[in-house]
DNA sequence: GAGAAACTGTGTCTCGCAGACACGGTTTGT
DNA sequence: ACAAACCGTGTCTGCGAGACACAGTTTCTC
């Protein structure tokens, strides 16, 4: 990162710096990012570039590192754009629903905008709205006898869980689209080497309700928090 | 995808095609791998291009085409000679302890590799060695009263959260490290808007032992399965 | 009011990268 | 012997990020 983080700090935290002299900018923070997610939502993170973003907005390629140090800034501020709000707790709802909700709303947003899955890889600077997703899931599990660096924990299971699924639904993609040819080639490759892999082999052929996964891993994880939680609450 | 996939599959997967005629090739798939190997791990996933691991096998970047159709498939190649072998069940061993040491052990490779986080998101063709780490989990699983698909969940269930952890404990990377500044910048940040995140900075204020992440989650995720196991034997 | 300072948008340039293609040299089958 | 198949290479195109200098515009200061 080095010095980098702090123009990304500034950018996404900071006040907007408000220059007096010279011509007014014609273009926002907001325009660009916006125009840069309209590129990476039709054609993939991977297609973004200056000149494609800059194009969008009628304006060049170096008008835009006026407003932006660089690319990684500029996808910064994507990501900040392109995440929903979370959802507020509905009034008095437990954890166990408030996570729930938490999980299924994060998901849409990683299915609306696939390339955040690419976009938020590797170590980087948290925006606002990203770190208020984290927020609720932390204030979800107040008050449950978790320690802090547990409810920390306890969020970075789920995110990373939400991540996974999102990833596994990206991959396959709805029935019938380009992306489905991945299953086409696992299935090919797992009929010819079953011998190899037994195990996988007899459980993909077991027919059974798909798209699931989401749901059941974050049971699996409810039940985990909920034993935890009912150990450290009996005996306190 | 398209065709690509095909060619990835011969790659991974294939019996090493033997051309009659002409000169001996000077490299194997097995060496151009390695190289890339070496630059990933020394310079990260970005650093990785044809000059490079050409370069460093003393040969121009074009002769690589001649044995490996593209980037995407190099990266490839490296996944699968990167990736540990996955341990193997000791004799006796119940689930939980075969997937307590998988999960050990995945989250090794990543540390050895960070870049692997980089190189495994998105659609991509598995080779052999990724897919016996599926099939560990899955054959831990049988028997327990879990339908294939449930095996297969619980399998993404897993591997999702060991990428979470390693993507985590990348981004902090170890103490006094230069990615480190990443913790620095994010207690700044906090402190700063304490009361726009008043759970979280709760949270990190209160001390306690780094690290548990992986331990923390997994233990969360087993006794979710052990419940699950435990109703499905219950009534059969 | 006149500079001067600061800022904006732009054209040009360099560098690195992926990949297409054609070429000469080499090995083997017929 | 000769042709087919294959190897390694040099050259070329196109695209991308970013540095830099420049002209035009707005505002602060004297």
């Amino acid at each position: 990162m080095g010095e980098a983080a702090n123009d990304t700090v500034r950018l996404l935290w900071g006040p907007p710096a408000k220059p007096t002299r010279g011509p007014k900018p014609a273009l926002t923070l907001e325009r660009i990012a916006a125009a840069g997610v309209e590129v990476a939502d039709a054609e993939g993170l991977a297609a973004v570039s200056m000149q494609k973003v800059a194009g969008l907005l009628d304006f060049t390629k170096m008008s835009l590192y006026r407003y932006v140090p660089g690319k990684a800034e500029l996808i910064a501020l994507m990501v900040e754009s392109a995440v929903d709000e979370p959802p507020r707790p509905a009034e008095g709802t437990g954890w166990r629903e408030q996570l729930t909700a938490w999980s299924g709303h994060l998901a849409d947003s990683f299915a609306r905008h696939p390339w955040l899955l690419d976009a938020t890889v590797g170590p980087r600077v948290v925006g606002p709205k990203e770190l208020t997703w984290l927020e609720r899931v932390v204030s979800a599990l107040d008050g449950h006898g978790l320690t802090g660096p547990e409810r920390m924990d306890a969020a970075v299971l789920l995110a990373g869980h939400v991540r996974g699924i999102a990833a596994q639904s990206r991959a396959t993609g709805p029935a019938g689209s380009p992306e489905a040819e991945f299953l086409t080639v696992f299935g090919l490759v797992m009929q010819q080497h079953a011998d190899r892999y037994p195990a996988v082999a007899a459980a993909v052929a077991e027919p059974g309700g798909r798209d699931q996964a989401l749901d059941f891993g974050l049971e699996r994880i409810l039940d985990g928090l909920a034993a935890l939680i009912e150990r450290r609450t009996a005996q306190p």
